[in-house]
DNA sequence: TAGATTGTTAATCGATTAACAATC
DNA sequence: TAGATTGTTAATCGATTAACAATC
């Protein structure tokens, strides 16, 4: 019946911001909301809306628009929001605990069910609910359980080493914010969060604008 | 004499991962290295790599390659490294305390100065040895100071009203960490780290592999 | 010299923008 | 009906890939 339409890359990347609005629109009891509204509430073009809509959408129609929470709906599925995904966490530093704890990740279809670490004073003790075990439980936890995605929040020099035993035990996705290149097999999806990365753009943009260029 | 190369933004959002890698080689010791080993370590093809360093390098000589220290000389020029901006941070939460203890930061010409947050029993604390101060200083704190980024880690009801805040007090440059989208006048630059985002193209790659289909 | 590697120019690919027809 | 809005097809733009000449 709906018919197998591609999405872009790019695409895919402004869905969580149109998701994010119109969960506040639902929120405040919009019913239906039109490309151009989305647009200027996002700093988008009208276009662009339409066409990123358009591959995820049941369709609008001409005159009221989309309807909010038909969209919430499609968005959601094609993100896969909807069938949540159990995920095990390694390294509780500093940003360990802050994922740990964030409470929004449900939504977005991701449930952290357990942190690891090496330091053994960590081991036992609870985090945001979740609870935190010694890293060597790490191998027959993910294989007990079925678990796929894996969060890496361990320094650089650790990160390669902890990659390599996710994989080994089931771990078929991975979302990396340790600053360093994971070597994996092909068939394992890596997502770097590099915090450099959108650092770098703002400095380098900011820099740019001391010096009165043009963007 | 350096020709004005123009930069892609998509060239500019690899250079940190060089960046890193080179960082380490030079560290072992490593004097120069060929396109083709650097494509192999970041997992990209040799071309965009060569194509990348082209448009910031002085260039590489053939048979040996480039030289380390010069390319990580041009990258760190290039996305502005070298010249340390000082940084407010609002919101001392979990996210806001892995921020102000991530030691890293100077390294990518990054200097958050203080924290800032509503809470009266935060106010007075040091985290990662920044001070936090009561947001009712946030203004005067930015005026006295020439600070020119602002970190936004409050909750998303709250950023809004932080940004306006701080763009009447003279921060050019915001990154935000708030998962909503932030109204600044045209001449304000926003860097929106969205969590969101990059965990839904994990999940939404891994849904699409569980049902056996082709990335 | 021969060969590896750079750097540049041309070809392809993908994404954005523009134009316009369809429709409530 | 008139007008706002969607959806699709074509045109433009930018980025990647390929091909090949230049050079140490």
């Amino acid at each position: 019946m709906s018919e197998e339409k591609r999405i872009t890359y790019q695409t895919i990347r402004r869905l969580p911001g149109y998701y994010t609005l119109l969960k506040r629109l639902e929120q405040q009891g919009q019913q239906s909301v039109s490309a151009k509204a989305i647009a200027a509430l996002t700093s988008q073009t009208e276009i662009q809306v339409r066409k990123d809509l358009a591959s995820v959408s049941q369709g609008g129609k001409p005159r009221t628009g989309f309807e909010v929470r038909e969209l919430i709906a499609a968005i959601g599925s094609v993100l896969g929001y909807n069938n949540i995904n159990d995920a095990v966490l390694v390294g509780v530093g500093h940003l360990g605990r802050a994922l740990l704890c964030y409470e929004g990740f449900d939504e977005y279809g991701l449930n952290i069910v357990a942190g690891f670490d090496h330091d053994p004073d960590l081991s036992g003790i609870r985090v945001g609910g979740k609870p935190v075990l010694p890293l060597e439980k790490l191998d027959s936890f993910c294989r007990r359980t079925s678990t796929h995605i894996g969060i890496i929040t361990v320094p650089a020099a650790h990160a390669q080493n902890v990659c390599d035993r996710m994989v080994q035990n089931g771990i078929l996705a991975i979302w990396n914010f340790a600053p360093v290149h994971l070597e994996v097999p092909s068939d394992i999806l890596v997502e770097h969060e590099n915090i450099a990365t959108s650092l770098s753009l703002l400095s380098q943009n900011l820099a740019r604008k001391m010096r009165g260029e043009t963007p």
